[in-house]
DNA sequence: AATCTGATTGTTACA
DNA sequence: TGTAACAATCAGATT
């Protein structure tokens, strides 16, 4: 049973069919130590869904820049409905925009990072065991902290010669 | 039916 | 320090 072993191209027939010869972008994992094969955790949080409270990764500039492509890409490209389709091309964009380009993706990724944390923060204390012998400050109230941070900053000042 | 896969890169977390 | 896996997406594919 090796489901979760499925090289790039295995049973998947619509994308997989790329050629696995000298295909390197598959292989960001298993590089020189799969020795431990000791997955902290599933692959995806769809099996691993045991815990609901516990946030999601922060997503990277590249992905809050994918969200976007996608919306284009699937507007000019309907008929494509094959997601590798839309990480190659956007992959290729990214690389292909200038860090000023990025720049406000990379702020974006940044906010989703603080709230990252402070999501995590608020999990691993759940986690934690409150019946700490000891004195507490008046910790938990409501057992129920739901986000309230909605800050819009926007820092655009940096345009005027050109 | 529900889980899983592929592909991109970045980022997070552990040893 | 470095590796390893996950973050979204979407429709097919597999269990």
């Amino acid at each position: 049973m090796k489901t979760t072993k499925g090289k790039a191209a295995a049973r998947s027939s619509k994308e997989a069919l790329k050629p696995v010869d000298d295909i390197k972008v598959g292989k960001r994992k298993a590089v020189s130590k799969p020795e431990k094969s000791s997955k902290r955790q599933a692959k995806k949080e769809k099996k691993a869904k045991k815990d609901p409270n516990k946030p999601k990764r922060p997503l990277s500039a590249f992905f809050v820049f994918l969200e976007e492509f996608r919306k284009t890409f699937k507007k000019e490209n309907p008929n494509v409905k094959a997601v590798s389709a839309v990480g190659k091309a956007g992959g290729e964009k990214w690389k292909s925009m200038s860090e000023a380009e990025k720049a406000p993706y990379e702020a974006k990724a940044a906010k989703k990072k603080a709230e990252y944390e402070k999501l995590i923060k608020a999990y691993n204390k759940k986690q934690e065991s409150p019946a700490d012998g000891g004195d507490e400050e008046s910790e938990v109230n409501d057992e129920d902290e739901e986000e309230e941070a909605q800050e819009e900053e926007e820092e655009e000042d940096d345009e005027d010669d050109d």
